[in-house]
RNA sequence: GGGCUUGUAGCUCAGGUGGCUAGAGCGCACCCCUGAUAAGGGUGAGGUCGUAGGUUCAACUCCUACCAGGCCCA
């Protein structure tokens, strides 16, 4: 506490002139501190978020002035933008189920910046926020409710319908309570969205318009319904989408099979081994042509007297009974192999590999050929000898059963080159089996048993069971090359988390390979070429070159990041046809009907109807009601599709081959959940009218095969255009050691505790700190961080307002102090942090504009801590303080003060909601009970319109020089207090000279600046002879004795009114 | 295994088309203020730019491989 004392070190130049130290005066000093404008206000320091949001919340759900009289900030901000350009924005509907996690708080805030964002550059953004409530995971859990409670038991009594409909009710009321649940959580995130009509899947209108975007895609002929091999849960007897699959690790067999060859000739053939000179195919015959083979042991080019085999690897034994073919790839060099007595076909390249493992001690290679050589050669299924069915209305090819195929996919890196093919088991062995014309077989039923179609001893087996019993039985019959266990990554179903089964099953598919059963005519609005939704949506996702500007394209999407491009390309390109249909109770009903003579009935028409009555009573109709009250709408007189024609409304007037709606069976598939969230363009959006397409979807990168790819294809099937022009993606959390959050891994942070421990508003300013393009690492300590600079802010906001106390501003035509910015001086202070301001705003903007929160909250938190706090309030401080209240200086300080705190709140309200709320109805000196006063009804300010003298960035770059010199200066000289300093500052080119020197000296700090031109650098004074200020503590020259008898500078004896 | 993606000071991040002593904020150290005070201000120290090769007069920036993560798929 010595800093006024004399020098106390070895200073050379020491004080000349002794006059009177403070320390001398300070006995008899007289405080002044009560004549001074000292900061006041009623804005706390400690913000008490946990308690003060909920009050905020509570203010704004009380703001009248929606349309129609509704309450509520969303409804409020919606009738100010009554008219103004729109901006469309839709919510990805979260699972309703369990709380929120840190992904959901990520992704609402980003989303409310958004919306907040929009609203206050003036435009009307609507946003309904949605829940997706029907699906697997609830039925799973509501289910396992039931079995625990004991009423599963009872339930098995009931019909399908009425088990379907008891189940159904308890989901409905699970998703209901998770959906208010979640809703609380993300309004406690001071999200701003229309609460009170939010969208649910499963409402009645919602369930209708998907319905209805389904009659489109039949219409387009896109639905069709197939014998397809689907991931299928043995455990929930249903089919999966890639969506409900998890990988895991797994121990399985692995088999090496020899399939016996049928024509051993032919085989040698193949490899240029005998069949030349041996015409006659009699294989029992001693190979007589060369003696030395049949004794001695067989060696390359000579074909010894043993049936040769073509050898398969599989990990999976089980859909060995449904094997149709083995397929190989013309390209890869084959060598018939002499391993241990047997005669088998493999890679060449994966011979060595493949007898190391079976401990085959020489294996001879007899001959090679190439994988073209041996299409078509058959061979002997080790254990089935009927030829199985062919599939679902199709035709087969007998000539290619059991026979070897060719497949480009086929490789050397595993296995034995020859693959097993099934394809009633393998998405793949589909593909080549359609082609090849080879049967679409599966014996395995919905329990993961086999049927009567299989061999007598797989009868009723699992599949998990006949890995083994198959094995035993190829070890058996001798047609076991070798096995071993092995543990591989295979996909689980996700909710029971047991592996799941390739398995054909009827199954209705939206087709993007293009045309199945009817033409796909294409969009009315388009061309009526013959294009796939694939195509389109490659299309609709393919870069224009050249076009840099985003969002110029018709039809074309823009990406956030742009890398989400290719990913997303890359997943359209290899997926496959979307299988929509599920086998379970809890969601919306694919209305196909099926005819007593096994046809189905499930036209455009007919399923437009059905959306009608479901838009009356919800899809549960289809569970209560009969198939002629489902389709009391529809007239199959006026259906033009073929189908209607094998139906009649009334039975009385059937025809051959006709039935009437009584005697229909309804289907027992309902839609995939995607497909529900993936009509929400139409079902929420165009529904209510928001417009389309949608500007903006914004998710997580995991939507890129989600969401976003499934709906922008019904979307392109129903409209021609993708629903959203800009796909904007966030990563995901991941713990601070960047490894992935989970509950099981016990890393997780609780959303609850956050907003426990720290508040929304912090919460917000750390999500709008992220680049969460990337994966983003959470952990407890960031957030206490993110308060830190929270605090920051808050602080600044708080000591401006502290300088307003006495201040009333001159808005809404009422008497006050405002100073009219054009008669500000382009040189003075005030016009140097507007000018900045300005600067601010346009960066502030512009980051919001391209979702870049994170420059607007760096660029905002520079202005607090730099421009203001360091720079202008340090030095504007002096004024506040010390002038006479009403002096022009001071009134223009705080004019501008107050349009900057006002600029400020407003920039920060998209963020900081609560607090930049309570700054600005602080600033405006609002009654705590009128709720109106709110800074989210405003605009931003995009500029104060005063322009800064252009040699400001030479006085702000002269003044950073002097403090650095000051800072030497204090080490060498002693002088620790910057007012016991001058400056003297070089201006050769007297560009400085225009400005205040007052000002300068403010904004270093020091007692007082002067010029000098001949100067090279900035020279520091020691004035702590000089006297020194009472008041203001300055040593600015002019100081002396006052009539008071204090010791006085100019300034502050006029202020407090002394000669 | 494949597609996309990330790895720059203790922490969070900037660093168009290769070229000056690689920047910012936080944190840290030291100092000032005590009339923004459970505040405020100043100065400063921190980096083999994931690793290993390669291209080049020159690479954090281009290429290849590898290591460690993430999302999606097999």
């Amino acid at each position: 506490m010595s800093s006024h004392t004399p020098t106390t070190n070895s200073n050379p130049t020491p004080p000349p002139t002794p006059t009177p130290t403070p320390q001398a005066t300070a006995p008899t000093a007289k405080s002044y501190k009560d004549t001074l404008n000292l900061p006041k206000t009623s804005f706390p320091m400690k913000a008490n978020l946990v308690q003060n949001e909920p009050a905020s919340l509570k203010r704004w759900n009380g703001i009248s002035g929606g349309v129609d009289g509704a309450k509520g900030l969303y409804e409020a901000t919606r009738a100010a933008r009554k008219g103004a350009a729109a901006f469309s924005f839709h919510d990805g509907p979260p699972y309703a189920n369990g709380d929120i996690h840190m992904g959901h708080l990520m992704n609402k805030c980003l989303k409310d910046f958004v919306v907040r964002t929009r609203t206050m550059m003036g435009m009307d953004c609507a946003y309904v926020p949605g829940w997706d409530c029907h699906g697997l995971p609830i039925e799973h859990k509501v289910m396992q409710e039931l079995v625990e409670s004991g009423k599963a038991a009872k339930l098995a009594m009931l019909t399908d319908d009425q088990r379907k409909m008891a189940v159904r009710r308890e989901c409905q009321k699970y998703a209901e309570k998770y959906v208010k649940l979640q809703a609380g959580q993300m309004e406690r995130l001071l999200t701003l969205a229309d609460y009170a009509h939010p969208y649910l899947t499963m409402s009645s209108s919602f369930e209708g318009a998907t319905l209805e975007v389904l009659a489109e895609l039949v219409e387009q002929g896109l639905v069709y319904r197939a014998l397809k091999p689907v991931h299928w849960s043995i455990a929930n007897e249903t089919a999966l989408a890639e969506a409900e699959l998890e990988y895991q690790d797994r121990e399985d067999l692995s088999v090496y099979v020899d399939f016996e060859a049928l024509d051993a000739d032919a085989v040698y053939g193949a490899f240029g081994l005998g069949a030349a000179v041996d015409e006659e195919d009699d294989d029992e015959e001693e190979s007589s042509e060369k003696e030395d083979a049949v004794r001695v042991p067989v060696k390359p080019g000579v074909r010894p007297n043993v049936k040769p085999s073509f050898m398969i690897w599989t990990t999976t034994p089980w859909t060995l009974p449904a094997n149709v073919g083995v397929a190989v790839n013309p390209k890869i060099e084959y060598a018939l192999v002499w391993m241990d007595g047997a005669v088998s076909v493999l890679a060449s390249g994966l011979v060595e590999k493949v007898a190391k493992m079976a401990k085959v001690e020489r294996p001879v290679v007899l001959g090679t050929t190439t994988g073209d050589k041996l299409i078509g050669l058959r061979y002997r299924h080790p254990f089935v000898e009927h030829p199985p069915a062919c599939g679902l209305g199709r035709k087969c090819d007998a000539q290619k059963l059991w026979s070897v195929v060719a497949a480009e996919y086929v490789t050397t890196e595993d296995g034995t080159g020859l693959v097993h093919t099934a394809p009633g088991h393998g998405e793949e062995d589909y593909a080549t089996g359609l082609r090849e014309g080879l049967p679409v077989y599966s014996p395995v039923k919905d329990n993961g048993t086999y049927d009567h179609s299989a061999p007598e001893w797989l009868r009723g087996i699992s599949v998990w069971e006949a890995n083994k019993r198959v094995t035993e039985w190829l070890q058996r019959s001798g047609h076991l090359f070798f096995d071993h266990t092995f543990t591989h990554s295979y996909p689980h179903d996700w909710r029971s988390k047991t592996p799941v089964i390739f398995r054909c099953t009827e199954q209705w598919f939206v087709s993007v390979n293009g045309p199945h059963h009817t033409a796909f005519r294409g969009p009315k609005s388009r061309s009526p070429e013959k294009v796939n939704l694939r195509e389109m949506a490659l299309e609709a996702v393919r870069e224009e070159p050249g076009s840099e500007n985003r969002g110029a394209q018709e039809g074309k999407v823009n990406f956030v990041p742009e890398w989400g491009r290719n990913r997303m390309r890359g997943m359209l390109d290899s997926r496959p046809d979307w299988c929509i249909s599920r086998q379970r109770a809890w969601g919306l009903p694919i209305p196909a009907f099926l005819t007593p003579t096994g046809g189905v009935l499930m036209t455009a028409m007919s399923v437009r109807s059905v959306a009608r009555v479901v838009r009356e009573k919800g899809s549960d109709a289809w569970f209560m009601a009969p198939p002629e009250e489902l389709l009391k709408y529809y007239d199959p007189k006026s259906d033009p599709d073929p189908q209607a024609r094998h139906v009649v409304a009334d039975g009385a007037h059937a025809g051959v081959g006709q039935c009437a709606f009584t005697q229909l069976k309804k289907g027992n598939d309902i839609l995939d959940v995607w497909f529900e969230s993936g009509s929400s363009w139409n079902s929420c959006v165009r529904e209510r009218g928001l417009g389309y397409p949608i500007d903006l979807y914004l998710e997580g990168s995991d939507q890129h095969r989600g969401w976003f790819q499934l709906s922008l294809l019904p979307a392109l099937g129903v409209t021609g255009r993708p629903p959203f022009k800009t796909l904007l993606t966030h990563g995901f959390m991941v713990d601070k050691n960047g490894k992935k959050m989970s509950k099981s891994l016990g890393n997780d942070i609780k959303v609850e505790e956050l907003l426990r421990d720290h508040g929304a508003d912090v919460c917000r300013w750390w999500v709008a700190s992220l680049s969460y393009e990337n994966d983003v690492k959470v952990d407890m300590e960031f957030f206490a961080l993110a308060g830190e600079s929270y605090r920051k802010i808050r602080n600044t906001l708080r000591f401006m307002l502290s300088n307003l106390d006495d201040f009333v501003s001159t808005c809404e035509g009422k008497a006050g102090h405002c100073v009219d910015l054009k008669r500000i001086a382009p040189t003075s202070l005030d016009a140097w942090v507007l000018g900045s301001f300005d600067a601010l705003s346009a960066t502030v903007r512009e980051a919001y504009a391209r979702y870049d929160f994170k420059a607007a909250q760096e660029a905002l938190y520079n202005f607090c801590n730099d421009t203001l706090s360091a720079v202008y309030l340090a030095a504007v401080k002096d004024r506040l303080y010390c002038d006479k209240p009403d002096s022009a200086r001071r009134r223009q300080a705080q004019t501008v003060l107050w349009d900057l705190t006002d600029g400020l709140c407003r920039l920060l309200a998209p963020v900081l909601c609560h607090t930049a709320d309570e700054a600005y109805r602080a600033l405006c000196k609002v009654d705590p009970k009128d709720a109106h006063a709110c800074v989210h009804l405003k605009t931003f300010i995009n500029s104060f319109g005063v322009t800064p003298d252009e040699a400001w960035p030479l006085a702000i770059a002269a003044v950073d020089k002097a403090t650095k010199a000051l800072e030497q200066a204090k080490q060498a000289m002693g002088v620790e207090n910057p007012l016991d300093a001058g400056v003297v500052l070089p201006d050769a080119d007297g560009v400085l000279a225009r400005f205040d020197p007052v000002d300068l000296a403010d904004l270093i700090g020091v007692s007082r600046v002067t010029l000098d031109a001949k100067a090279s650098a900035a020279r520091i004074e020691d004035l702590r002879g000089q006297p020194r200020c009472e008041r203001s503590w300055k040593r600015d020259g002019t100081v002396r004795a006052r009539s008071d008898g204090g010791m006085l500078s100019d300034r502050d004896a006029a202020a407090i009114g002394v000669g």
